[in-house]
DNA sequence: TGACAAAGGATAATTATTATTATTCAATAG
DNA sequence: CTATTGAATAATAATAATTATCCTTTGTCA
């Protein structure tokens, strides 16, 4: 079970982490993870980079990409729209779910019937008119593994 | 149980629906059909449209990202990059999943212990190290929803 | 404190996608 | 079977999202 922390505890973790991996811990990089870290709605780099400006309104678009690289690449960070960099397409209407590659975004097909039923227990927040629900296995497939 | 059809019969039915939804049956969307129901490797319009030159040579791009659209709103095609427009992050690191609307694109967290575990009953394709799992609760939002 | 690597800011370049417009084609009314 | 008309296509311009480059500034550690 995951300890609630506040967001003074979540800094001070990230300040950490940082110093374990050799990043600095510029003003610039506290504030993005603040930005990130004090929400759930999961943003774009440009709500961030609006987010930021508040406090150093000198900071760039570019510095706000690079960190959030930076701190994915590091594992500080994760990534919910994990197939974003291009439209991938699907011609099967049924119901199946999906294998994903995170490096090289192949795509492999897993029928429903090998994934237990999924269900919600608790009731979807008020209005919310579910339509369908989609599995995705991540991980690194053969060929990307063998090549490091 | 989904009953297999040929890419033949799967070529008559998509012409049929065309037919149906008043969509013209050109030379150029039987092409791209055709390209995107022989392959469950996902592709991108790219990819499509280099499948498709091979056909119709003087096909353009625009055309097939169009035609792609065309196909994803009238039902006949979906989108397995659900979030692509943009990237969006997620600083928290614990298991959890999300409830996405389709219309805003709104992410919501739907925590682990809300949804029934979920377990592949085959085992994965040779060589493919799988890192984590994630369920995506895909429909429209209240908000989306009132406004038609 | 000072040297040096790392990070930031400005901006150019690239990639992915959408919009615009003139031309061509598919559907169907006669 | 042909003429008409609205839809679809091709070419191209425009926009959005992201990455790379280049030079300046700032952390870090001796």
């Amino acid at each position: 079970m995951d300890v609630e922390h506040s967001l003074q505890q979540r800094m001070d973790l990230f300040r950490q982490r940082c110093l374990e991996l050799g990043l600095a811990c510029t003003h610039q990089r506290m504030v993005i993870y603040k930005a990130l870290a004090s929400t759930t709605a999961h943003p774009t780099p440009e709500a961030i980079y609006e987010q930021v400006k508040r406090e150093i309104p000198a900071i760039s678009l570019g510095t706000v990409y690079k960190n959030i690289r930076t701190f994915t690449d590091a594992g500080l960070l994760r990534e919910v729209s994990v197939l974003h960099d291009s439209l991938r397409l699907d011609a099967n209407l049924g119901d199946h779910h999906h294998l994903v590659c995170v490096r090289c975004k192949a795509i492999f097909d897993v029928p429903e019937t090998e994934v237990t039923p999924v269900q919600l227990r608790e009731p979807l927040p008020d209005g919310f008119r579910l339509e369908r629900c989609s599995v995705l296995f991540l991980g690194v497939c053969a060929q990307c593994a063998a090549a490091q």
